[in-house]
DNA sequence: CGCCTCATTGACCTAGTTCAATTTGGGTGG
DNA sequence: CCACCCAAATTGAACTAGGTCAATGAGGCG
């Protein structure tokens, strides 16, 4: 159940038998929600993170207007809240894209970790700080790089994330969004995205149909997206 | 020289004694920097984090085109790279604006803190996840605000940040970005900035000129922005 | 069968860019 | 004190990437 995240760790970390169960007998509850439902409110109190065991989520603002900006695409193994463990309240909702089977890790539980396994409170930490490398380069995308160069770069990102998870085989992967939630976090219009997800593919980069990503040419897509993986620190550190 | 910092605690923690001793005790050491200078580049291992005490920085990222995106800026009472603890290297440069004071604090010092004052610790990862929260509002303005809202948006932000650390007055606060730097951080020519900026002054509501910004009505501006302060986790909270 | 959501395409429009020229003001050498 | 320089700010004019509006397909499902 908790394997996306131990793969998620291993990719990066040694992890000792003690830290390894010391996570797994804290992460004991799970939670299903269906589709399209808010997972965490903005500003609500938490007293407890989750995990993705399974599905596609988000983090997202909805703006006075009706729309929203998606901040940040969550997978299986990745903690869709740990920031409201120091935050204690988020600045932003958390939305399922699909179904999602999720784990409970209680914020009193990370503080004993902390106490306890302090190498395994610095790798919790280090996922948050991920999601800010991630933000970052998600400002990069919106401030700089033209709408076909940022499809292409929002689709790569997810390619090398799902594959240290085990989710990408030879051609591509399972990837359940709506072109209108694509456009949700990219900061185009549905009309325009359409118009470049064409492009990509008749380019003979990629194609995005019925819920999945096929990459034709992982590196003609890489360099239309001028992707470097190094924001995502998938290699291995030691601390 | 830390004191800025311990603004910036206080408006949010209760600081004891001991902590607030824990932390001057182990950022003795002093750096100067002078304008336009890279205090950290991307890619290189960090031993210890720093915090500005006087002067204002930045967090980017150099493109190949030769732009570059601006992704946070740092002031007076904040940690740079404080995120390179837990990531070892950072994903982007730290690049000053103006002469630069800072104050290192060593990493080995950070996992003692972690240890002895458990508190302070959740602090220190609390103003890391500020800073990601501040990359999402900023994802919410390269992505859904107007040229004239995300302007307005960040002359607000920059406000409410200064005000904690004591660096504004009645009329509104040193600023000393050029034009071109505002518009690498708000992803717009340097043209449009300069008309927008022009609005907002005809409009009554602020003024940005020679390295400083005067703001003639708070509330019309925040209204312009659709500013809400609350993704700055300003107030009092407890642990 | 009819409904609803999502994808696709066409036509027109505009916010913001690019290119280019001018102004301003502070700094500096003579 | 003045002439000159250079970075930054300002303005004008033409252009375009991407948005908006509107219509049409195309599945999936009760």
């Amino acid at each position: 159940m908790i394997d996306p995240l131990l793969s998620a760790i291993r990719c990066r970390f040694d992890l000792s038998e003690t830290e390894e169960r010391g996570l797994l007998d804290v992460m004991t509850e799970t939670l299903s929600v269906g589709a399209d439902r808010t997972i965490t409110r903005e500003g609500e109190p938490q007293r407890f993170s989750l995990l993705i065991a399974e599905g596609f989520a988000c983090r997202s603002k909805c703006l006075d207007d009706g729309s929203r900006q998606i901040m940040e695409i969550s997978l299986p193994g990745d903690f869709v809240d740990l920031h409201s463990y120091p935050l204690q309240r988020l600045d932003h909702d958390v939305t399922s894209f699909t179904p999602c089977t999720l784990m409970k890790l209680p914020h009193d539980a990370i503080t004993d970790i902390i106490a306890e396994m302090p190498r395994l409170g610095r790798i919790l930490w280090f996922f948050t700080m991920v999601d800010a490398s991630i933000h970052r380069e998600w400002l990069v995308s919106l401030g700089r790089r033209s709408a076909r160069e940022r499809v292409a770069h929002l689709l790569c990102e997810v390619y090398h994330r799902l594959r240290v998870v085990g989710l990408t085989d030879g051609t591509g992967y399972a990837f359940p969004l709506t072109q209108l939630e694509m456009c949700e976090s990219l900061g185009l219009s549905t009309v325009h995205l359409n118009h470049m997800l064409r492009a990509l593919r008749e380019a003979g980069l990629v194609t995005m149909r019925e819920g999945r990503v096929t990459i034709h040419d992982l590196d003609g897509l890489e360099k239309q997206a001028r992707f470097d993986p190094g924001y995502l620190f998938l290699d291995p550190r030691d601390f």
